[in-house]
DNA sequence: CTAAGTGCAAAAAGTTTGCATTCCG
DNA sequence: CGGAATGCAAACTTTTTGCACTTAG
């Protein structure tokens, strides 16, 4: 996954910031599964990253992947998603500006995002009926994706 | 949950013609736990479930809860839902009309449906968009509820 | 130094499975 | 009767935790 570096930067800043104020250390391995999550693809899972990792770095546990991830998600560098399949993935947390949904086929497993401002309002006017306070939201289709579709119509 | 009894009819007709087709046998522990969902707050968790069920019947064993309600989700009858907590919940099936998804209140866990067509329509756009031949979805909405709000306000 | 972090293995938590037994049709 | 279904316990999967050891600041 391309991603530009002025905004991995802002992570970075960000990561950092609350590890300041939290009295948080900076070793090795964090800053191994970090860069690594930082360059892997979008929503790897655990076990992908930690594959990674390891390819860097054989003694890194899987417990320190875990507990990172955990971190990255608390300082809003990363999401936590889990879509069908029981694994729980990461992906880099949105710049504020914009944010993105996803596609996932039911064949394949492929997960695409997309964005529609016109659905995030209503969803800002649903909650708004309701009296409730939005902090966040999952909106994920399913389907079977062009390509997929694509194969089964040419038997391959 | 007040349920129109019709409604519950149409399920207990698609489940029984599930299983009439699949030569699946209606045992007393199936009729059981199926009415006992049937009745039950919509969105129980199987530990929930279980407990209503052995209420009625101690002997019931978890395995067999698990089982039926897989069978309830495969015949159409039921939808498995995961939301943040980490349980997993069943609910009854939408009537092919109307579809609903949820708002969840991250403070007190209360599960609200919402229906809102346009935001149908507008998935329906963006999975015509990238060739995506939709299936199902999943759109939920985190944030604080009304209620918790209050409570928030007033210091309880 | 000393408190945070690591790696390991054990523990949890939720779900699935194998198998002997029961029982529907 | 024969194959489905059940109940139990064991197995599995994913994630969390306890603890002795290491290390950043």
């Amino acid at each position: 996954m391309d991603r530009q570096p002025a905004e991995l930067d802002r992570f970075r800043a960000l990561l950092q910031g609350y590890m300041d104020k939290k009295g948080l250390r900076s070793t090795d391995q964090r800053k191994l599964i970090v860069e690594t999550f930082f360059h892997a693809d979008n929503h790897v899972s655990i076990e992908e990253l930690l594959a990674q990792v390891r390819a860097h770095d054989p003694r890194v546990g899987y417990a320190t992947v875990y507990r990172t991830l955990k971190l990255l998600a608390e300082c809003g560098v990363a999401n936590e998603r889990r879509f069908g399949d029981g694994l729980t993935r990461y992906e880099l947390a949105d710049d504020g500006a914009t944010h993105h949904d996803h596609l996932i086929c039911v064949e394949c497993h492929t997960i695409t995002e997309f964005e529609e401002p016109r659905i995030e309002d209503l969803q800002e006017k649903v909650a708004r009926k309701y009296g409730f306070e939005l902090r966040s939201h999952k909106h994920e289709l399913y389907g079977v994706c062009a390509a997929c579709q694509k194969v089964r119509r040419t038997g391959n």
